[in-house]
DNA sequence: CTTACTTCCGTAGTCAACTACGGAGTCAAA
DNA sequence: TTTGACTCCGTAGTTGACTACGGAAGTAAG
């Protein structure tokens, strides 16, 4: 049911999956898809599935998981390793908020010394300029 | 009054600004750092100034500056420039909020497939890689 | 004066996730 | 059958911010 309508080439299959064909070529040199046989000196044929990989891939990166982390997600796809699937996912989420905090300090400084930069005051020196020498 | 400490050695600056040797060389040749004079065929010696200028260096990355915007924040360190540096700061912060909209997403859909994970089913697949596959 | 640590300097390597290039072979339309 | 687009494949380049390496020269301690 793979090959049931393999009957896309490259190009048109990273057009489908969104993406350019470097990708596939490099998605494949990761072992993310399957090599496909050469069939005698022709060109290879790709089929729905494996538009659904890569846009499976496209969809895990955007919630942060890295492509290796994406490949471990690919192994376990016959959805029968859920607790391993979420423990990733918890490791993925933990980091998500790590960084959410590190932007909120970064959003909460900046805003801070924009503000500051933008208030009237009376003399010399930029405070946003002071603020960074004296952390 | 820029060299009226320059006593350190350049193992001894780095490490009073809490980097590597090969960061110090590294902002040299970016041109974040001046290219010291060597004293006929001496060793360079460094001073407090140019501890502060690395400290401001690390201070103003933890904002989301880049070393790009780093060097351009040092031009206008005399303090004059006001208006220029805060543009700069303006554009980083919305930089900033943009990333943490785009972590609160990850971070909703995230939480909702591990809760789901975690729920008891009865059967089957996955919801996290099912999931994944209808993005 | 010797020994061992630093410094100097340029070049090359790292990581992630691609993107670019080039020459040969394949395919489809006119 | 010719032409022009596409595919194949390997290698190399990109970005950002470093990190590593290696040989020669300077320096500090004993």
């Amino acid at each position: 049911m793979e090959n049931a309508s393999a009957n896309l080439s490259i190009g048109a299959f990273a057009k489908a999956a969104g993406v350019n064909v470097e990708t596939i070529r490099f998605y494949q040199l990761r072992g993310l898809l399957p090599q496909r046989e050469r069939p005698y000196g022709r060109i290879r044929r790709y089929g729905q599935a494996d538009v659904a990989r890569v846009k499976f891939v496209k969809s895990a990166q955007r919630l942060g998981f890295s492509l290796d982390e994406v490949g471990q997600l690919l192994k376990l796809e016959d959805g029968t390793h859920c607790s391993e699937a979420a423990e990733l996912a918890t490791r993925r989420l933990a980091d998500v908020r790590a960084r959410m905090a590190d932007l909120a300090c970064m959003e909460a400084a900046l805003s801070k010394l924009v503000a500051e930069c933008q208030t009237p005051r009376g003399e010399i020196s930029c405070p946003l300029i002071a603020a960074l020498h004296d952390q």
